[in-house]
DNA sequence: GTCTATACCACGATAGAC
DNA sequence: GTCTATCGTGGTATAGAC
């Protein structure tokens, strides 16, 4: 709790910094974000950064820790509350609304920054950079371990490798969706629709993850339709057709 | 067609330089591959890159183009085969194995770099440089148009908007899973599961997106459980009860 | 036409003055 | 706590060798 601030409502360098790298984060990706453009956007010196947080890295780290440690504590503390209250008539929608609402709740907050929120989530879900994918990987194991036993428990008549599968699809399915500013626009073309709040979007979602988390195991009649697919005559000439790219040796590859 | 080689089998300075960038693509994505290490790994002057390519970012669309431009070609033949083939007995399930067999097929023809080849895939659809996102976008608009509204022939139960978003949902679910070595190691830790063959992961996928893409339309009585689940006693609670940072007023946000 | 060497500005990081 | 100067490395551009 610092005290008697230079100035009157300077909001704090470090979370200026935090905030510009955030938004700079959430449009580019980690890479793509300099250390000169979040200064600048903060209106503070450039070796404020390294002076606060010691690193760009270790900056990018406080940034998603901020969000993301408060959305994983709601999380599972929604589990909790609906594990203790609800017993044995847990469902797997319950387990899959703990996994969501916490982000979903911000809209009910009437926060404007709402929709750049969930675009956050997505961003820390599938950065490429190394820096984010570890702190991910090793901050939130045992929140992915809590939810992954809630969902054994909702869906006992799955294998454990089809719901390691089945888990990574929902997370997965997730990311990519809050992520994409990629595919959304694109659809929005074809569809005329006028952009969706995005806790509408989320509440879709939930119908739809909860279909493919019950899905039936595909079993032999849908295995074999799968091979009829792909043996109809014409399709085995497509690959050659236009092979001039795909069938390059590759050979240079380390 | 260019003729007489300066060396014997330099196997082309273009194509060496293109294997070189998606290999460094492919594990830590566009922004973080420098030039230096792709002339290197290629065994190539730095300049070659600019004299062949103009740029990196060019670069990036060309090994983007090579990979992407054959599947989508045949996406949309093999999409082709099954509407001229079957008709109106076309089905949801069709359209979907027209867009991931294209991907899968890949590994039938025992290449090696297959596993690759799909990270590779996932990366692309992800990435959150704007030059990848752009070139995705403006270069497959025409193949997404075919997809939808073969989906729309197949799914005429749900709205256009419905649709719009459930299609959405496939790529996003597709491309996050693609790009995931997140999760991927994570949930293999849980299951004690072996890494499996990805053409293994693919036909497991399409079922949960014949499922989740066939789903009912959320209901009232969908509509009213998520609801009462958001409202059941306790959850109230936990929002407040670690908002000190999601609570931030986030003022400094252009 | 193809490739090389090299110079150029922006980037992240750090030491030291204030 | 804040700022400036500086170092090594990033992408880019070009002049000249083959």
């Amino acid at each position: 709790m610092p005290q008697a601030p230079t100035r009157l409502s300077p909001a704090d360098t470090k979370t200026r910094i935090l905030d510009a790298a955030e938004t700079l984060f959430v449009s580019g990706g980690f890479e793509s974000m300099s250390m000169r453009q979040i200064t600048g956007a903060a209106t503070v010196n450039l070796a404020a950064v390294n002076y606060h947080f010691g690193s760009k890295d270790a900056l990018i780290q406080a940034v998603l820790a901020r969000r993301l440690d408060s959305l994983s504590e709601q999380r599972v503390a929604m589990l909790d509350v609906f594990e203790s209250t609800l017993g044995d008539k847990l469902t797997c929608e319950h387990v899959l609304v703990a996994m969501f609402l916490p982000a979903v709740r911000i809209f009910r907050s009437g926060d404007p920054l709402a929709d750049r929120y969930l675009h956050f989530l997505g961003r820390a879900y599938t950065d490429p950079s190394s820096v984010v994918r570890d702190f991910i990987n090793t901050h939130y194991t045992q929140t992915l371990g809590r939810f992954f036993f809630a969902f054994q428990r909702t869906l006992p008549e799955l294998r454990r490798e089809d719901l390691g599968f089945r888990l990574h699809f929902a997370m997965g399915a997730l990311s990519g969706i809050l992520a994409g500013g990629n595919t959304q626009r694109l659809i929005r073309d074809f569809t005329q629709e006028q952009s969706d709040h995005e806790a509408v979007i989320l509440s879709r979602l939930t119908t739809l993850m909860v279909a493919a988390l019950k899905a039936p195991l595909p079993g032999a009649a849908e295995a074999s339709l799968f091979g009829e697919m792909a043996n109809l005559p014409g399709l085995e000439l497509i690959g050659q057709a236009s092979a001039h790219a795909a069938a390059e040796p590759d050979a240079v590859l380390s």
